[in-house]
DNA sequence: AAACTATATTCGTCTAAGCAAATATAGTCT
DNA sequence: AGACTATATTTGCTTAGACGAATATAGTTT
């Protein structure tokens, strides 16, 4: 139940729906990413993107100097069943809306380029 | 958007969820019916329930000295969503069976006897 | 190794919110 | 009106958390 309420503190703040909400659409972003699309700080990302973590709402991996985030897949099937009706509300609010084309416009120009390039490189490794 | 972080602040504490999930299967409480099942000093439930009452989860109406509360119907209806899976999830939870259970013993035994007087004197009145 | 880059953590400050004890309010009954 | 009862609010205290600025860490590149 402690550990309910700690999901639900998780998902108390705009700025961690706003960052759900992106990586929920995007799949994996590194904190540049983030950082760009809202407009926060450096700071304030990591910050938030720590607390998700220790809710066990977001995992996170390293590639090379970056650390990539993503929605956490939860064993526990009702914890899913709410981020979804989470995500099916988040997906509607305006900002929301406004983060989602930022966030297409800034990958579409790069606005991580090294790190592209990086991706481009590690994913033909894998091939 | 700050209005849904306002809702999920309101869920985030272990007693409002429990209170939250006694009113979800009893229907209509007083207060003093929540302190006895729950343990909780008079001023804390009070202060729970107009935490609630202002994230408009939950609702009041007078019946003479008492004050009954019950889950709001919100005319969102995906609020409502997140609600129902909030329930789903609280109603499994340890302590929230033992709230139950305590909940029917105390109505059973009819915990707000004066109440319970009135309760059936108005409930014949509407017939 | 040293410079560099992406991310994390610490520090100092401010606000929100939890709690119990005490007090206030609003209905009810005599 | 005055005693009484159920609920609400205030007070004083303590802790969590949000923020920016500064600093630390860890991986990379030369």
């Amino acid at each position: 139940m402690k550990n309910l309420a700690n999901v639900f503190k998780a998902l108390s703040d705009e700025s961690r729906l706003r960052i759900i909400h992106i990586l929920l659409t995007s799949g994996e972003l590194c904190v540049c990413d983030i950082e760009t699309t809202m407009g926060f700080t450096q700071t304030k990302v990591s910050r938030h993107l720590a607390y998700l973590k220790k809710a066990e709402l977001v995992t996170e991996r390293r590639q090379g100097l970056w650390k990539l985030y993503s929605i956490a897949k939860s064993k526990n099937p009702e914890y899913k069943h709410v981020l979804d009706c989470v995500s099916e509300i988040v997906r509607l609010q305006p900002v929301a809306q406004k983060d989602a084309k930022l966030l297409t416009k800034n990958i579409k120009k790069g606005c991580c380029t090294t790190f592209s390039v990086v991706k481009q490189t590690s994913a033909a490794a894998f091939h």
